[in-house]
DNA sequence: GTCAATACTTTGTCATGACAAACTGACTTG
DNA sequence: CAAGTCAGTTTGTCATGACAAAGTATTGAC
C-alpha cells in the first residue's frame, strides 16, 4: 500500500497582502484538493518540509493544515502524515436562511409578505430573545414560495433595536441577508425540528389537503457578542422539504 | 460602563500530567464559567497576565482561550478583551445517539430487536456507505421505547468488518456505544430530517393512528479516516420528539 | 465645550527553537 | 523464521520574542 506523497508546487504567498498567510497557504490547499490535483486517500507533504518549501514558519503551516482538518478535509496522525479523506469542505452546519438555500439551489424564491407589524413581545418570544416582558417587536409573516409553489410558512420576530425593515425588503431579500447588511452576523443558534398535521388554515394557505405533515422549525440566532437577534417559528410542507445537516464532533 | 475584570486566582496545573497544559487552563476557565464565578459580560484578564500569572506561554493560554471561543462561551475583540457571553458549552452538534440522549435524559430507553441479519447491500445503501454494490451489510431494525411508548422505528445498515453484533447486544446498548467499543468512533455525519404521514403499519407499531405525522430521518457517518461506518433510516412519532441543534458558524 | 490627534491596551499574526509521543519499518536476536 | 527492539519519521505541545491592527481613553487645540 503505497500512499504516492504529492508535492504541492506553485504557490505564490503575498506578504504584503491583508489576508493572513495561514488563509493563503489553508485556501491554497483547499483548491488542490478540491480540484483533484491531490486525491481522495493520498499523503500531502509533512508540516516541516511543506513549511520551509513554502518559506513560512511551521506554526503557520500547522494552522493552515488545522484549519482544513476542522472541516473534515483531512486527517492528521501523528507518525504517520496528513491525509485527504474528502474532497469538499463540509461545513459544520450551515447556518444559513432558507431564502439563500433557494437561490443556491436554483429554485427561484418569490415571497408574499403576510403581516409586517410592531407588537409586544409574548412571554415566551421575549425569553427567547432575552428581552424584558412585553418589549416591542418586528413581527413577521411571510409565505414562501418556490418554483411557483408555496413552500414555507414563516413566523419571526426580531428586536425593534436589531432591524427595520420594510414589506418590500422582506418580498426581494432573505432576512438573513437583511440581517447582515445591517451589521448583524448570525453565529450562533438553536433549532428545534419537529413534524405536525396541518391545520385546515395552514392547509389552505401552503395548499396541502388537510392534515397532511408539515415539518416545525423553531430558531433563536444570536451574533457573536450574544445579542439575540431573531425568533422564527416555521412550518414547512414536508413534501417539497426536507433539512439537511453535516455534523462533524471534536 | 465599567465591566468588572474577574481575575481567576487559584489554579495549579500538573506540568507532569499527559493532559496538555492548554487543556488544563480551558478546562479549569470552563469550570469558573459554568460556576457562575465569572459571569456573563464580564471580562476576564487579558492573555499577557493571564499567561504570567499561570506561568504559561502566551500560545498556550491562546491556545486555551480559542478552545472556549470555538465553543460560544468566550467572545474575543482586538483592543477590547475576552468577554464571557454564554455560560454554558454550546456544542456545535450533538453527533449522539437517540439512546444517549434518552439515558441523559432520564426516560429510561428500552431497545427492541425487531430483525437483525445480514443481506446483500441494496444500491442506494451501498453508495451511502461507498461499498461495492451488493456487499454484505448487517441489517438492523429496533423499535426504541421511552418511559414505556414506543418512541421510534429505526432501520440500520453497517458493514459487515465494522461491528458484529447479536440481538442481545442490541437491547441492552445503543448503537453508537457498540461502534465506540468496537473501536470505531463516528466524527463526521451527514443527516437529512424529513416529515410524513404514518403507513397503516407503521401506525400501529409505533402506536399512533392512521396518517399521523412521523420525523423521519436518515444518516450516514463517517470516522475520521473517512470510513463508512452507518448507514440508518429511522422514523419517530413526532408527537413525542423532535431535534435539538445548536449551530455555530465559523 | 467639541472634535481631532495621540497614546495605550489588547488581541492577531508570524518566526524560531526544542522536546515529546505515536506510528512505521527495518534490524536484531532467540 | 518469528518476535521483540530500535531507529527514523511525523505530528503534538510548549516557550520566547516581535510586530501589526483594532479599539479605547486621554489629551490637546480650536
Amino acid at each position: 500500500m503505497t500512499s504516492d506523497l504529492t508535492p504541492v508546487r506553485p504557490v505564490h504567498l503575498d506578504r504584503s497582502s491583508p489576508v493572513p498567510l495561514y488563509y493563503q497557504v489553508a485556501t491554497r490547499l483547499q483548491e488542490l484538493i478540491e480540484k483533484g490535483e491531490i486525491g481522495v486517500g493520498a499523503r500531502i507533504e509533512n508540516e516541516v518540509d511543506l513549511a520551509e518549501r513554502l518559506g513560512v514558519s511551521r506554526p503557520t503551516t500547522r494552522r493552515a493544515i488545522q484549519y482544513l482538518v476542522e472541516r473534515g478535509m483531512l486527517v492528521r496522525k501523528r507518525g504517520v502524515g496528513t491525509q485527504v479523506v474528502h474532497p469538499k469542505v463540509r461545513r459544520p452546519v450551515e447556518l444559513s436562511s432558507l431564502y439563500d438555500d433557494l437561490v443556491a439551489g436554483d429554485r427561484a424564491p418569490r415571497t408574499e409578505v403576510l403581516d409586517l407589524r410592531v407588537i409586544p413581545a409574548s412571554d415566551s418570544i421575549a425569553a427567547s430573545l432575552s428581552l424584558e416582558a412585553g418589549s416591542s417587536v418586528t413581527w413577521i409573516e411571510r409565505l414562501r414560495f418556490a418554483g411557483g409553489e408555496p413552500l414555507a410558512l414563516m413566523h419571526n420576530a426580531i428586536p425593534l433595536d436589531v432591524l427595520e425593515v420594510t414589506a418590500a425588503d422582506l418580498a426581494a431579500h432573505g432576512l438573513y441577508e437583511l440581517l447582515r447588511r445591517a451589521g448583524h452576523v448570525p453565529r450562533i443558534a438553536t433549532q428545534v425540528i419537529g413534524a405536525r398535521s396541518a391545520t385546515a388554515a395552514e392547509a389552505r394557505i401552503l395548499e396541502e389537503k388537510r392534515g397532511a405533515s408539515l415539518l416545525t422549525m423553531t430558531r433563536t440566532a444570536w451574533d457573536t457578542t450574544g445579542r439575540a437577534l431573531e425568533y422564527g417559528s416555521h412550518l414547512y410542507r414536508a413534501s417539497r422539504y426536507s433539512f439537511e445537516l453535516n455534523l462533524s464532533a471534536g
